[in-house]
This record gives structure tokens, C-alpha cells and sequence, in this order.
DNA sequence: CATAATTACGTTCGTCGTAACCATA
DNA sequence: TATGGTTACGACGAACGTAATTATG
């Protein structure tokens, strides 16, 4: 479970959709498919139902939203607070 | 800035120790060094001080560790509330 | 049938270990 | 000079795109 993965799986998980998550990252829905597919292989558990194809979750995929959105949170704020740091060490 | 580069990040912070880290890890010195150094790399921040080989951290090395932290543990969190759910839905 | 998602294939990039190198106490 | 960290190198795995395939509405 990487970051990187978080990423594309909350993208999918907002646009409902693999097509569209693709073009909001700048990749192919192959690549998309590819990095949810090693997600769930990771997990242990399918993310998506795929039987329907409006892009809904499984009840796993639920859960993982929240933690994924507090992880992706958690990031920005440690690079905004970096940056700051850098800011801070420029005017000195 | 992934997961599994903070993991080694934190290692090497707690043990104060490349060398150190790396038996914890499993991993060589030099794998350490080389996820450290891309972690560098691309933070664009030097976040230990060689020039002292006792493993002391810069001020973005100290900034980073409680963001580390917290994303290593939400991702622990993650991890148990699926274990959970599986628990849960075994039950079924 | 058209659109969405997966699979196959070759390429690229990050991590790995081994081994050689540099530095410092 | 012994120990700790880095650099060079080749191997492996995960990501990528293109293109062919499958599936669903």
C-alpha cells in the first residue's frame, strides 16, 4: 500500500470511473487499471465491482477512502511544512 | 515522498544508525543509503548530516519525522480496519 | 455496436545485493 | 586502520504506453 496507489485509487473512486481517472492523472486507463489491479492484489481485496460499471465500490473500497484521503492529506501537509522550512531558512 | 522511503527514513532516524537501520530492514547499508538518498533527491532536501556519523538529523529530517509517523501510523489503521472488515464479513 | 476495462508485450525506472571506494574516529 | 556511508554495476519488479481483447449497457 504505497501512496502512489492511494492516489489512483481514490481518483477512480471520485470520478467513478477508470476512464476519467485516467485522464484527470495524465495516464492511460490501462496504466490505471493496472496500478488498482496491484492494489487489490496487495490488499487481498477487490476495490471496485467491477459486474456493474458505474464504478462502485466494494465495502472494502468504502473504507479505504477515508484512510486514503487522511494519508494524501497527511503528505501535502508534511511537503507544505517543508517548504515553509525552506521559506523561513531564505530569509536568513 | 513514498511510504515505503519514510519507512526507511524513520528507521535510520530512531536508530540514529544507516548501518543499524538496515539490519532492522532486512536490507543492506547500501539499499538504506540509496532510499534515503532518492528520498533527498526528490524533497530536494538533505534530511541527514554526514559530516557527523552520529546519524543527526537536519531541520527537515526533524520536521519529517512526526509527519512520518503519522502517515506510517493511519497506514497501520488502514491495515487493521480491513483485517477487521474481513473478520466481520467471515462471520457472515 | 460503442464504450469501458483487462490482458499482453516490450520499455523505463526504482530498489535490490555485491563489491569497490571514501571518510572519519 | 576499522567501521560507517557512498558509488558502480547488473538483476529484478512495478510502473508505463500501445495495441489487442473482453465485456457490458
Amino acid at each position: 500500500m504505497e501512496l502512489f496507489q492511494l492516489e489512483t485509487f481514490l481518483t477512480v473512486a471520485r470520478e467513478k470511473s477508470f476512464s476519467r481517472a485516467a485522464s484527470r492523472l495524465h495516464r492511460t486507463q490501462s496504466a490505471v487499471s493496472q496500478t488498482i489491479s496491484r492494489l487489490e492484489e496487495d490488499l487481498g481485496e477487490k476495490l471496485f465491482d467491477r459486474s456493474s460499471r458505474d464504478g462502485s465500490l466494494t465495502d472494502a473500497g468504502q473504507l479505504l477512502v477515508t484512510y486514503a484521503e487522511e494519508l494524501l492529506n497527511v503528505r501535502a501537509e508534511a511537503r507544505d511544512a517543508l517548504q515553509e522550512l525552506r521559506c523561513i531558512k531564505a530569509s536568513w
